[in-house]
DNA sequence: AATCCACGCAACCGCGGGACT
DNA sequence: CAGTCCCGCGGTTGCGTGGAT
């Protein structure tokens, strides 16, 4: 890169003036597939149009290598499944789309964000999920049930429940879940206690963070958080 | 057939935070 | 420790398209 260094304030990441903007062409996307694939990132998007041959922002290119290009993506219609996992996540982690896109193979943050606020958005609203006034937060996503069952991922087709949501994360030992149905974690979760077969008590399960938790195997995690009776600040 | 409008999606923008010097 | 740079993220914008009028 060669931006002179300026104090006033963060430096524009390119040349605006002098690079392309808007719909990427086919040319450009080979020119930058093929690129990536016989140089790699080298860990720099800033220089890599200019190495590439392309006039286009580092950041234009390396959100159009992350969101279409790279091997892996997938496209066309979310499944139910997707659906009630997009559903869950965000109602217990809010607008985090790249933790949520995680949980999602070959999805991107971008493509879930973009379904989040076209679509499901409307799907929930349309359901009664979402009250259909005021924005749409973790806050007002509330489950109605005081008793919720946990719905089985593999064969979701509904909407999964709500997460109550609290100021702080909290887990009232009456409601912990049925440890069998945490019991079958193979995952490795740094700084919690990951024996979840020992989790008998509120304590141990106040050691674990939201960090900890998206860390969980995911239909462990799903199971956890379908119990309505926890929070997350 | 022409125009309007709503929708979906690709892309841009600015910020926060981590890495580096 | 402070300053700088870049990556990654979430919010937002704007264009293309298809349906309605």
């Amino acid at each position: 890169m060669s931006q002179t260094p300026n104090t006033m304030g963060r430096a524009p990441c390119c040349d605006k003036a002098n690079v392309k903007r808007g719909p990427w062409s086919p040319e450009e996307d080979a020119i930058l597939k093929g690129y990536i694939h016989s140089h790699g990132t080298d860990g720099n998007w800033i220089s890599l149009p200019q190495k590439a041959g392309l006039k286009r922002c580092g950041k234009s290119c390396r959100l159009r290598w992350l969101n279409y290009l790279r091997p892996g993506i997938k496209l066309g219609g979310f499944t139910e499944e997707e659906d009630s996992i997009i559903c869950s996540l965000y109602s217990s982690i809010g607008s985090r789309w790249a933790v949520i896109a995680s949980k999602l193979p070959g999805r991107t943050d971008n493509d879930v964000k973009n379904y989040w606020n076209t679509r499901l958005k409307k799907k929930l609203l349309a359901g009664g999920w979402i009250p259909a006034t005021g924005n749409t937060t973790t806050a007002n996503i509330i489950n109605p049930s005081p008793n919720p069952s946990y719905p089985d991922l593999s064969t979701a087709s509904t909407l999964p429940h709500q997460i109550h949501l609290e100021p702080n994360f909290f887990c009232p030992s009456s409601s912990l879940p049925s440890l069998a149905d945490v019991s079958d974690s193979t995952s490795s979760v740094a700084g919690a206690n990951t024996d979840l077969s020992s989790w008998t008590t509120e304590e141990s399960y106040s050691g674990l963070s939201m960090d900890n938790l998206l860390d969980l195997d995911f239909g462990i995690m799903y199971k956890i958080l379908s119990n309505g009776s926890f929070g997350f600040s």
